[in-house]
DNA sequence: AATAAGCCTATATAATTTGTAGGTTTTATA
DNA sequence: TATAAAACCTACAAATTATATAGGCTTATT
């Protein structure tokens, strides 16, 4: 499962990305509106700037607003800045690996093997599908 | 990711499905296997039983074996028992259900006509591979 | 009877996630 | 130019979940 970290981030990049014609959007207004805590959205929002899905704007009249084009953010990006890997094991991951501690030879284990592919399998979705498909059913 | 519960089950039943020949097989023999603590596998094993994946015999002599064909132990419902949902988020799971508190109509939720998507076609390939697969590459 | 094994429940420990606090910097505007 | 509004930043607190341990109970073999 997503952590609510995650499923935040992607409740406000659907929010900015109804609203891109409006320019700068409060946080107080997207945290209001999903009821999520205002400082914990402002922490998600800030990874989400510095990952350079959002721009924004400080002072009066500030706000945060999207500076990507919906079909350039696939839920795999989202979900790997906030959530960690998508891999299921450490030793398929492809931006977190770490070996497991009880395999000696990875090549001969078919765990490792079946999860590799599952990850394969699972990267095809989550790169495919983007934050225009999240829109797109709005 | 998988918890480490989930990952040690998955060894278990490969190693268990690699001994189907030798009858009933010591938690012991297979905690030292893999390096993973006696009494945590042995929680596990139980589940595994209750669920009807394993059998056992007590007492002396004793110990676990498989009672399932290995392609009738899919990976999605090991995944299920032990880590629970495979839906990205509460809203989209079949088994654990649940309504996200931030969301008044699911039926106007880009979010989750996306999740519903991304959960149907995950659930494709984890039905699909089963402790067979992963015994095959052994 | 003694021993070896799984069964069961509760609890302890560690790690992670979720949320909060409080001050700093920047910008608009009165 | 003072004030207020907003994002920025770091650290910490609380809650939840995952991992691991303890210890007695039951069953089967010898």
């Amino acid at each position: 499962m997503l952590s609510k970290k995650t499923k935040y981030a992607f409740h406000a990049l659907t929010y900015l990305g109804k609203h891109r014609d409006r320019g700068a959007i409060l946080i107080q207004e997207i945290s209001e509106k999903y009821g999520i805590s205002h400082k914990f959205l402002e922490n998600i929002l800030l990874e989400l700037k510095k990952a350079g899905f959002l721009g924004s704007k400080k002072g009066k009249g500030g706000g945060y607003y999207l500076i990507k084009a919906p079909n350039e953010i696939a839920l795999s990006r989202v979900i790997r800045l906030l959530d960690g890997p998508i891999a299921l094991l450490p030793c398929v991951s492809l931006n977190y690996y770490e070996p497991c501690e009880e395999c000696q030879n990875q090549e001969q284990c078919g765990l490792y093997k079946v999860m590799i592919k599952v990850r394969d399998e699972t990267l095809k979705i989550l790169e495919m599908k983007s934050l225009e498909d999240i829109l797109e059913g709005e």
